[in-house]
DNA sequence: TCGTTTTACTGAGGTTACCTCATCATGAGG
DNA sequence: CCTCATGATGAGGTAACCTCAGTAAAACGA
């Protein structure tokens, strides 16, 4: 069917099965990935700038913007001025956004850490070493493309995004 | 700073990582990846059914109708309706694309297929073995989602990427 | 042979998750 | 005080998908 595949045809497929559980995973709190990946990091940080948080999230501040607008109506976060800076945003968990992350942190503990959990711990170990080796050898070339890098991110580039009648 | 960090942390930063990787060498060609997907599949399989198209590339019929668009306006690729069934339309490259994935292949392969050229032949074999078992694993129960997956193959999906500015 | 169902593609319109550019406050420096 | 830098946001865009509704052709049943 699939013939040769490379191994970063391989990489792929599997990276979509991730996505497919990491979505499903969400679904029952009616949050997509974006979102919920910004409220881990606010779990993590605490109340930052709307600029920090779009740093964290690796995404422009316009597009910061954007994840905030949609957590502030769902409740799940809120902004409030800097007061050392009334220009900026501080952005930080409502408690029910708290509330949030726990559930679906523990939730994901339970189904064993989405795929992964069907491997042993050889493979595990393995997969690992190999991943972090795979970033190492990207940060010792990276000088040049630093900038790029934000770029690239743009696009999707292989996966598919959402649309469909997913869950809900 | 970047906490813990979970395999599928690990895996993400990869996939960003090659993500920006293939969009910058297609870049010279003025072809998205996603574009490329399809020429190569052409490539490997020949004229095919634009369904059977969409199936490759596990996306539904109506996106491959739009990537094939896209192709064919850059006369990479060309539609001809099935002899066999006339409601069916045979995509196939034409000289231009099939250069291109010519071009395409050499110069990736001459900058060491992508980054995975910096794993020894040992890691490669793991790495290889370990994503078909992941992808094993997924299939072996997919019986009831079998539909799901098409959904499911959501956006991004979660943790905050650790480490590794993704790259380019 | 004709009507019904199925199948293959496409038009229309939607979503997600991003982006850039222009604008509007606010803050900092001369 | 005036100018410049900076933080967030309005406006508008893109890529890559999706679903839903046709439309045309083929397959099937009576």
């Amino acid at each position: 069917m699939d013939e040769p595949e490379t191994l970063g045809d391989a990489f792929w497929a599997v990276a979509r099965m991730l996505r497919g559980r990491n979505k499903d995973a969400l679904a029952p709190w009616d949050v997509t990935p974006s979102q919920f990946r910004a409220l881990a990091t606010l779990a993590r940080h605490g109340a930052v700038r709307l600029s920090v948080l779009a740093e964290h999230l690796r995404i422009a501040p316009r597009s910061a913007t954007e994840v905030v607008d949609e957590l502030e109506t769902r409740g799940l976060a809120s902004r409030a001025t800097d007061p050392a800076d009334r220009r900026a945003t501080l952005v930080g968990l409502t408690e029910k956004g708290t509330e949030l992350v726990r559930e679906v942190h523990a939730a994901r503990r339970a189904e064993s850490e989405t795929l992964f959990a069907g491997l042993d711990e050889q493979d595990r170990a393995d997969l690992a070493r190999i991943l972090g080796r795979l970033r190492d050898t990207d940060t010792r070339d990276r000088d040049t493309r630093d900038r790029d890098a934000r770029d690239a991110r743009g696009r999707d580039a292989e996966g598919a995004p959402a649309g469909g009648r997913s869950g809900a």
